[in-house]
DNA sequence: CTAGTATAGATTATCGATAATCGTCAATAG
DNA sequence: CTATTGACGATTATCGATAATCTATACTAG
C-alpha cells in the first residue's frame, strides 16, 4: 500500500490538551484569556467532553485554573508565584545536575553546543530564543537525570516559567548567564557531581525575579 | 429553617477523586488493581463522564496509570522510582525547612505536638500510625513554606510515597526518626534557616529505601 | 435613587447512547 | 503442534442532548 494515513495515535483530548498548551506557551493565549469548552470544541471539530478532559490535564499542570461553573481561564502567575517557581526548580535543578554529572559526564558535548547556539542569540538580545535554548540546555540535564517524578515536575515547571518569561534581559545579563552555563557544561562533563550540583543551584537561584520573602 | 441538607459543594468529578485516592492512600485499592471507568460510575451513582475526568486527574498526580483504550490502573511505583521520589522530596524539605524557619519560627509549638505523639506509635512500631505523623509533621512546614507550587508539589509525592509506606521499620528505627524531627523542629523554632534546610534534607535523603544509582 | 428580585443568555456539569478498540479464545489451515 | 484468523465480550472514546448554574441586565418596590 502506499500510504498507510497514519491514523492520529493520540486521543482527541490528548491532542486538543497539546495544542492549547501550544497557545499558551506560545504567548496566542495570554494569562487571564477564557478557555471556553464549546468553542474549542467547535474550533476542533470534536464534542465538548474530550475538550473538559483536556483542560483538567492542563489544571493538573497549573497552566490553567477552572473554577467550578466559572469555566476555565489561563493561569496569571504573580511574580510571588514565579519566585517561588524559580526557588523549586533551583533545588530541583540542584538534584538534576549531581546525577546527571553521576550518570552521564558524555552530555557536557552536546550541552556546549547549545551553549553555542547561545552566543549569538545572547548577543542579539534575542530573550525568546534565549529562553528556549535556557529551557533545552537544563531540559537535557534533567532528562539524563531522570525518567520518573523529577523528569515530570521540573518539565511542569518549566512550562509555566516559560508562559512568563516577560523578564527583558540586557545583553550583558543573558552573556552572564551563557557564562554560568559553561561553568555547570564544565562540572558534568569532568564528572564533579557536587560541583554540577552547587553551581546549578546558584544559577537558577540567582536569577530568580525577586528575592524569596 | 432547621438544616439546609447541605448540598455537595463539589462537583461529582472531584468527589469521585477524592474517594478514589481515599481508597488508594488506605490500600483499599493497591498497586496494579484496575479502575473500570463504568464500573465506578455505577457504584457512585454517575455517569462515565466525571469517572473519566476524576481518574486523568489521578494520573496527573501520578496515582495511577492510564494507557490508551486500555484503561486505568493503580500505578505500580518500583524502587528505583521511589528512590527518586525521596531524592525530590529531599530537596523541597530543605527548601520548606528554610522558608519555614524564616517565615514562622512559631510552629515549633505545634511540630513538638506532633512529635510527641510519634514516640508511643514509634514504641509500639506502629508504622503506619507513624507515617500518618510523619506525613502531617512535614506536611505543616510545607504548608507554612508555600501556599502555591511547593506545596502542590510536595502534595503529590507524599500521597505517592504514602501509598508505598511497605518499609517495615524497627523501633530503633522510628525512634531516630522522631528524635531528627526534635531537631528540626528545633532549627525552625530558632529560626535558624541555614540549619533547618541542611537538616531537613538530610533527614529525607538519609531515609530513602535506597541510594540513588 | 437604592436595594433587592426576576429574567434571559451564556456556559458548565452531567447524562445516556453509540462507535471504536482491545484481549481472549475457539476454529482452522498448514 | 503452531500460527493465523474470526468472532465475542468487555471496556474505553466520543458524541449529542439536557439540566444546572452563573453573570449581567432589566425591573420593581420602597
Amino acid at each position: 500500500m502506499a500510504q498507510a494515513a497514519v491514523i492520529n495515535r493520540a486521543s482527541l483530548s490528548q491532542q486538543i490538551r497539546d495544542a492549547l498548551l501550544e497557545r499558551i506557551v506560545s504567548g496566542a493565549l495570554e494569562p487571564g484569556d477564557r478557555l471556553i469548552e464549546l468553542k474549542i470544541a467547535e474550533e476542533m471539530q470534536t464534542s465538548q467532553a474530550p475538550v473538559r478532559e483536556a483542560l483538567r490535564e492542563l489544571e493538573a499542570i497549573g497552566l490553567i485554573e477552572i473554577q467550578r461553573n466559572r469555566g476555565a481561564r489561563v493561569r496569571i502567575i504573580d511574580d510571588a508565584e514565579l519566585t517561588e517557581i524559580y526557588a523549586v526548580r533551583a533545588e530541583l535543578e540542584a538534584l538534576a545536575g549531581e546525577l546527571a554529572a553521576r550518570r552521564d559526564p558524555t552530555i557536557a558535548e552536546q550541552l556546549v553546543q547549545i551553549i553555542d547556539r547561545m552566543v549569538p542569540a545572547a548577543a542579539a538580545a534575542d530573550v525568546r530564543r534565549f529562553a528556549n535554548l535556557n529551557s533545552e540546555f537544563h531540559g537535557l540535564i534533567v532528562e539524563t537525570a531522570s525518567e520518573g517524578a523529577l523528569r515530570d515536575i521540573w518539565k511542569g515547571l518549566d512550562v509555566r516559567a516559560r508562559t512568563h518569561l516577560n523578564m527583558s534581559r540586557s545583553v550583558a545579563d543573558l552573556q552572564a548567564l551563557t557564562d554560568a552555563h559553561r561553568a555547570i557544561a564544565e562540572a558534568i562533563g569532568s564528572g564533579d557531581a557536587a560541583k554540577a550540583r552547587a553551581l546549578s543551584w546558584e544559577h537558577v537561584r540567582g536569577n530568580a525575579p525577586a528575592q524569596l520573602a
